[in-house]
Formats: C-alpha cells, sequence, structure tokens
DNA sequence: CACTGTTTCATACGTTCGTTTTAAATAATA
DNA sequence: TATTATTTAAAACGAACGTATGAAACAGTG
C-alpha cells in the first residue's frame, strides 16, 4: 500500500456517491455526477471501485459494518447484564433501531445522509443490493429476533416477525420521509420542531413503534376481514 | 373521439408501465421495456402519453384518483352516522389505510401491484412525482388529520401529525416489502402464512398501527435522549 | 367509394450512459 | 537519482436512452 495522493479520493468518491444515491437514488445518478462532485476524474471511479454497483456495495458496506457490529456488542452487552434473564422489549427495540437512529447524529459514521439513503434502498431493492443487504443483516437479525422470542413468549413468533417487519418499515419511512413526507402531506410543524428534529425523533419513534409491539394481538375475525 | 384499433393501447401501456415501475423504479425502466412488454410500438407511449414522465403520472393518477375519493367517501360515510360527535381512532385509521389495503384484492383497481408501487415511491420522491403527489393527497390528508384531531383531543397535534407519518411508513413497507423484507431477514413464514398472506396482513397492521397510534406519549427526556 | 382524422409502424436523431484505453503525473524504493 | 508501482488524466468506445419524424394502416362519415 503507498500513501494518498491528494487527500484520499477513494473517500471523496464513496462521500458523493452516499449523497447523490440518497438524493436520486442508485439508477438516477450518474458516475459524471459523482467525479464531478468528488471532484477526480471520471475514471477514477473503475479505478478504486471496478464498478458502479461496487461502488454502491462499498457506500453500503462502509456503514453497515459498523452500525451492525455495534448492534451485536450492545444486545450482548445487554444479555450479559441481564444473566440469562429475558431482555425488556424496550431494550431490545433501543438497541436495534435506537442505535440506527443515533448514527443520524454522527456526521462521521454518515449522519442523516446514510441514514436516508439506507430508507429508501430497503423499499427499492435492486437485484444486486438485496443480496448484499442480506448477507450484511442476516447475523443481526435473527439474534434480535431471538432475543425478542424470548422477551415475549407468549407472543406468537409469526407475529413478532411481523411486527418487527412494521417497525422496521416506520423507522425507514420516518428517516428516508424526512422531507419526503411534508411534501406528501403539507403539514406545518412548529419551529421548534424542525431545529432539533432529530432528538425528538427518536423518542417519538420509540414510542410509537413498541406501543406497535405490544399491541393486543389481532383477531383474525375472516368474516369480517374484508371490513 | 374513435373507437380502439385493438384493445386499448393505452390501458395496456399502463399495465406494463405499472408492474415495470414497480419492480425496478422510475429511471431503472426504460421505454422499451414498456412497450415490449405491452406489445406495442415504442412510439405509442409518446403518442399516448406525451413523455415518460407523464405515463408515470398517469399510471399514477388512475389508481389514485379513485382511492382518494373513496377514503373520502368512507369518511363521510362515518362521520354522518356518528352525528358530530367525534368518531374512533380505530374507525379513521381502518378509513385510510384499510381502503388502501383493501385495493390490494381488487386486481381491476391494480391490485398488489400499485400498491407496492405506491409503496416504493413515497420514498423516492423524484422532483416530478413529488410536487404531482402532493397534489393528489392534499385534501385526503387534511380530512383525515382533522379527523384524528377531533377524535384524540388530549394528544398534541404535533404528536398526531408525527404518528400519521409512522403509520404511512409502516403501511408503505409492509406493502412495497412483501418480499423485498423477506431478504432481509430469512424468516420462514408458516405455509398457511403465505398463502392468504394478505387477509391476514390487514388485521395485523392494524393492531401494530393502532397501538402505535395509541401509545404513551413520548418523554423528552433532554439528558437521555442520546442514550 | 373517396375523404378525413386517428392510430400504428419502422426508423433515425442527438444525448448520455458505464466502461476502457493509453499516456502522463506522482509517490515510494533502492 | 534511477526505477518501479500507483494514481490521475484526457479521450474515446459501443450501447442504450427518451424523443421525433413521416409514411402506412385503420376507422368513421359522407
Amino acid at each position: 500500500m503507498i500513501e494518498n495522493k491528494s487527500i484520499d479520493t477513494r473517500e471523496r468518491i464513496l462521500d458523493a456517491g452516499e449523497r447523490l444515491f440518497m438524493v436520486h437514488g442508485y439508477d438516477g445518478t450518474s458516475m459524471r455526477q459523482i467525479t464531478g462532485e468528488a471532484a477526480v476524474n471520471l475514471a477514477a471511479v473503475n479505478y478504486h471501485f471496478g464498478s458502479k454497483e461496487s461502488l454502491m456495495q462499498e457506500v453500503f458496506r462502509r456503514r453497515l459494518g459498523w452500525l451492525n457490529e455495534e448492534r451485536i456488542r450492545v444486545l450482548e452487552e445487554m444479555e450479559t447484564a441481564a444473566q440469562g434473564n429475558p431482555l425488556k422489549p424496550s431494550q431490545i427495540v433501543d438497541g436495534f433501531f435506537g442505535t440506527l437512529l443515533r448514527m443520524a447524529d454522527d456526521d462521521t459514521r454518515g449522519g442523516m445522509t446514510f441514514l436516508r439513503l439506507l430508507g429508501r434502498t430497503l423499499t427499492e431493492p435492486s437485484e444486486f443490493i438485496r443480496t448484499f443487504l442480506m448477507d450484511e443483516y442476516a447475523e443481526v437479525v435473527e439474534r434480535y429476533k431471538q432475543a425478542l422470542f424470548k422477551a415475549l413468549p407468549d407472543v406468537p413468533k409469526a407475529e413478532i416477525v411481523w411486527r418487527f417487519h412494521f417497525m422496521l418499515g416506520a423507522t425507514s419511512y420516518a428517516i428516508a420521509g424526512t422531507d419526503a413526507l411534508r411534501v406528501v402531506t403539507d403539514w406545518q410543524i412548529e419551529p421548534e420542531e424542525t431545529t432539533d428534529r432529530l432528538d425528538r425523533l427518536l423518542p417519538r419513534l420509540m414510542s410509537f413503534i413498541l406501543g406497535g409491539l405490544r399491541a393486543p394481538l389481532p383477531q383474525f375475525d375472516s368474516a369480517a376481514v374484508g371490513k
């Protein structure tokens, strides 16, 4: 290995890609936009990453690697402290979703930009990113799922899995659509809300998804399902 | 106006566009894919709709027009029956989200295909679709918002707006990611779950989002927000 | 039938896309 | 400093993109 020429072409490309993929999506972002914003030559992406797809994967790997390791670290810490007893659902939810949301405050880890990219990507999984995300998430999801099964022994497992799914949705959307949703709604939030919006998003979202997780089980009233 | 030549080129283009935009996204879908799947000439899209963007808008207008009229019809019906009394939150939620989810069973209204397109589009709002969606949604969101304010007079309005936001997210995601999420989780759901998955999604999702809506209000413990 | 407006068709236009190539510039090693 | 490996630079590639054109096929009306 050799030292950087200017201050890291690689990193500048990743930052530009992260931001542009977040704003315009994968297909909507061109190599020329990326290299233009990063102020590097067009060929630099293919030199450093091989292809546009590989760049996209590296954008995710750079952030998700840390995030999912942190999630597992937090979970193990809690499990150690609990000495074999089940964790509280709120602890588990905070370990998974709270750790994610707290990334938004850490600009050295991508901050809001990466979170919003992640949120929108989960609903538009191209084939190549889909298989990649599966690998990155497999272990951490399995661990948290097991923890929830243990924490909620009376709730059917299928139900827990669905609700995990819903929580992921509410979270992704809340992040990805921080202003995309304003669009659809046109609601005005008081000024104080927008300034420190992020500080307040976490407790708000936590309340909501915990409320959903603990909601009464649905009645499968087969006759009235349609209404 | 003149009759159709073969059986409605326009409609076949809309159907193909709806499906392909759902699978590959707007930028990821080419005119040649659309006209190929619809078995019409390449120029037919520009002839009938003017441009690719206009086609996308028409794909949405065709479904959203009916959906949002139906939502308002249902709301007015409930309000009339209530004779000025506040509605139950569960009624309002069912009017908005239940009406949406029940579209999935109606293939003459796009069924799951359109729902999934809608779900993924809400997290990737291109500038041109963003302004369009705002117009389509403005009235219905305002009406339901007001109904919720009235139904939950003790809950701060900002809180209700946020939770509406979260509910929309959980719903969009649950729909858009019907198998995109399987990807991320790799959970196995019992066979019986997948067959009539849709019948069971509605009550499950309803329980979840109602639980979230009724959850205890968050504590803004400013000192401990970061952990 | 001829006439007229509508729809379909094959084809081509000018751009932009991701990628490749060849050479120049830079940094590390001896 | 001479040599070698790494990184940047400029230019070009073929392919695919959305769109436009003009003629052919069609349907409705007299």
